[in-house]
DNA sequence: CAGCAGATTGACT
DNA sequence: GTCAATCTGCTGC
């Protein structure tokens, strides 16, 4: 499997940057390697974005990672209970990340429900930014790691129009930035699934 | 099905 | 003390 060039984290277009994620694979091998392909993302704009925990330069242990290297992960702990893993973008300094919100699960299926507490495989596996490190075996220990760890390129070609494009998800204390477009998802899955 | 409480830690409108 | 880039399980229609 191909890691990412470190050129393509650091770009300074952070929404291009969560758009491309889509399609990539996202893996951890901790025993077995567990994971899938990335199908919803969000970008954080960094400095000038409320959402972001970069916003106004606001700089804390826990978000220190955001203004270093780019193409290293950023993974906070939300909720007190959820390890929420970043990938940080942009050049050295400017505070740029995008979240990975779900993948569609491909490998170490078994692995995975066990990690998740869960019998059977369904679409919620690996759907939502806290259920998918946890099914993955990420925490806030991997916070600093570079990212050709965890993403890959798959060599999934994603078109333009099987992106949904719409806003994101538990930040409306944003104000009016919670009404960018910053949320990208796949329209469509290139896989079938079952949900009968 | 909707709605909400609870879990639990870091930052601070 | 309050709220947060969340998830689950329970309640009540």
């Amino acid at each position: 499997m191909k890691s990412l060039p470190l050129s393509f984290y650091e770009r300074e277009d952070v929404v291009t940057i969560a758009q491309e994620l889509l399609g990539k694979g996202l893996f951890t091998n901790f025993g077995t390697q567990t994971g899938g392909i990335i199908i919803e993302t969000e970008a954080y704009a960094g400095i000038e974005d409320r959402a972001s925990h970069a916003y106004s330069g606001r700089r804390t242990p826990r978000n220190e990672v955001m203004y270093g290297s780019p193409g290293i992960a950023y993974v906070y702990l939300c909720y007190g209970i959820h390890a929420l893993f970043n990938a940080v973008t942009a050049p050295e300094g400017i505070p740029h990340a995008v979240l990975i919100r779900a993948i569609i699960p491909t490998h170490g299926i078994k692995t995975m429900l066990s990690r998740r507490k869960k019998q059977v495989l369904d679409q919620t596996l690996t759907s939502g930014p806290g259920a998918l490190t946890a099914a993955l075996g990420i925490s806030c220990e991997h916070k600093g790691l570079a990212l050709d760890h965890f993403i890959y390129d798959l060599g999934h070609e994603v078109k333009k129009q099987d992106i949904l494009i719409s806003t994101r998800i538990g930040i409306d204390y944003a104000g009016s930035d919670a009404l960018l477009p910053y949320r990208f998802s796949m329209k469509r899955l290139f896989m079938t699934s079952r949900n009968d």
